[in-house]
DNA sequence: CTGAAAGCGCTTACAG
DNA sequence: CTGAAAGCGCTTACAG
């Protein structure tokens, strides 16, 4: 027979330690607004008690009592990236030093993705960083924001209001990117895409929309067999790199939606023998450690600095700012980055 | 100026449709033990209520209540990989299914990660699947468990008790890649290691004693300068392969603790214009589908099966479970996939 | 210095 | 069919 499972409350603790919850309690926190905290001896006799029973602290009743969970939160489209995770350990360190717990919401596009929201809507945690591309509608960050949630959005068209955003001006860089390769004189252009791309809101669309945007404006038309959903998968983005060079009229450069599957790119290009970038120039988008290290490295689209530590500190001033602070702008710029491969 | 922040509670929505909050919760959440749930009218007035103060459920009201929370995690070593991705998206599809929200909590090996510890002893969440080499003390997993916390845990010494074990018997699989190098001729092999493995508690290190055991089980000493701690940067693990190449007396098979240095390891002696297995076998562990694309595919050792849901199911059938479940075994082996580049 | 008591927002057995 | 009331575990202003 299993027993069935008991969680000691402050009451067990109180009992068996001879003193009131509210002695406890006091012992525990630490705190005790102004006045005195309890003797040693007092404290000896509770902190013996929480230790025979393994007393652990219950987060629903504290956060309930307190108003707050002590909990962030960093929302991100999945799969991860290594720039969701660098965010990850980041928001970690800072949050470990004041004590807080972090929790990773990575957001994929299915109805599961939408259950994610009810972390932020119901109060599961006090604050969270959207990254990019999140699939939450827009109206209802700014309602959480004014019910007291802390938030550091990074989106490019969302204008701040009780919550930050963090421009990355990701249409102007991707422009850039499309641009540079049509300057070299490139026509036949092919873009690896995200699946269902084209069926997203407009700001999660902004790298198929630059693609098409930059070809339009320079007269040449963007041939559908040309747009492949595969950036976010690699066996599947390095097999049509492979199948677009067996044409008979292959395309001169790539453009894909990750660096990922710009690097897969790479390597189907050089396993089908076809030199990089004088075969085929090769772009991402991301700008992802791993772009250093290819030959040829990858031209990419993207932050320079794999920091987010101005990001973080924000999240956490919005939190420990007594009164709600207004919202604002913070840039965290995409630039073009052009090394060898386009 | 920014009011504060206001939340509606049930209380307010009460007053407003005209009923008791009791009325408003059997609205909100369709239960009402046996009996028939409030008539078509009055749920129309709350609902309509709800609709005008944007009222959003307080989780810690209600998990205070219900003794439990609607939230499982996912623990797993950071950074990020194909796998813990899969994993948070199999849970994400089987939670959404029955209303319940899955965390994610990538563990770094800082201070950081033991105050992630906190969502699970502090009952931010109800269950957790445990992927290997989280560094968490096997005895307060036992503790955990005997608190009401579900938990499905991989890891190949600890025995269920009260938990679930996933065995994946990792370090028989292990020995067998370094086995095959060492049948094949292989006298001078590398390894890339995790950073700092060599002072992990012995279930975590596993990568690294299967490929000492196997050497000195041959009299092939271990050259420390073969050992090199790269394996979880992908620049790092180019660079020390391109260095290793150089050597006077360069090894002739890497084992790399990772698939992503092992890639990098294809990569850094294809640039060198060392052929692959041919002047250097290369040996990944954790078989991640991107390793099929690379040209030569790569050797590796892991599960067959991209595909957690027999673990996914088992952790929701513990939640759902009337009464504790004994802990079980599970077996998720890992094996040699044997492929091309050794 | 310590404890009794109120109350955070919710749910639910129970009385009416 | 509906509502008043208790209580989940905690914290904290307040009285003693």
């Amino acid at each position: 027979m299993t027993e069935p499972p008991e969680r000691p409350t402050q009451r067990d603790i109180a009992r068996r330690a001879g003193v009131s919850t509210a002695t406890v309690s006091y012992v525990l926190s630490g705190r005790r607004g102004g006045a005195k905290p309890p003797p040693e001896e007092t404290r000896q006799r509770v902190m013996r008690a929480v230790a025979e029973v393994g007393y652990q602290v219950d987060h629903a009743g504290r956060s309930l009592r307190r108003r707050r969970s002590d909990l962030v939160a960093l929302m991100y489209p999945a799969p991860s990236s290594p720039w969701s995770d660098r965010l990850a350990e980041q928001m970690q360190e800072a949050a470990a030093e004041r004590g807080l717990g972090v929790v990773a919401l990575p957001m994929s596009d299915s109805a599961a993705g939408e259950a994610l929201l009810r972390v932020l809507r119901e109060r599961y945690v006090d604050g969270a960083v959207l990254l990019p591309d999140c699939p939450v509608d827009p109206d209802e960050i700014a309602v959480l924001a004014r019910q007291g949630l802390s938030l550091v959005v990074f989106d490019d068209d969302l204008d701040p209001d009780g919550f930050d955003v963090v421009r990355q001006d990701r249409g102007r860089a991707c422009r850039e990117a499309v641009e540079h390769l049509v300057a070299a004189g490139h026509r036949r252009i092919a873009y690896l895409g995200h699946p269902g791309e084209d069926r997203w809101r407009s700001a999660r669309s902004v790298k198929l929309r630059s693609y098409r945007q930059v070809l339009q404006q320079h007269g040449i038309g963007a041939a559908p067999d040309l747009v492949l959903p595969v950036a976010d998968s690699r066996p599947d983005a390095y097999a049509a790199v492979r199948e677009l060079l067996r044409r008979a009229e292959p395309p001169t450069a790539v453009v894909s939606a990750t660096d990922r599957a710009a690097i897969d790119a790479v390597w189907a290009a050089r396993d089908h023998g076809t030199a990089v970038p004088g075969g085929l120039a090769v772009t991402g988008i991301g700008n992802i450690p791993e772009g250093l290290v290819i030959k040829p490295s990858l031209t990419t689209v993207g932050a320079r600095e794999f920091d987010f530590s101005a990001q973080v500190a924000r999240l956490f001033e919005r939190l420990d700012a007594a009164a709600p602070l207004p919202g604002e702008v913070m840039a965290a710029r995409w630039e073009l980055i052009v090394r060898e491969s386009a």
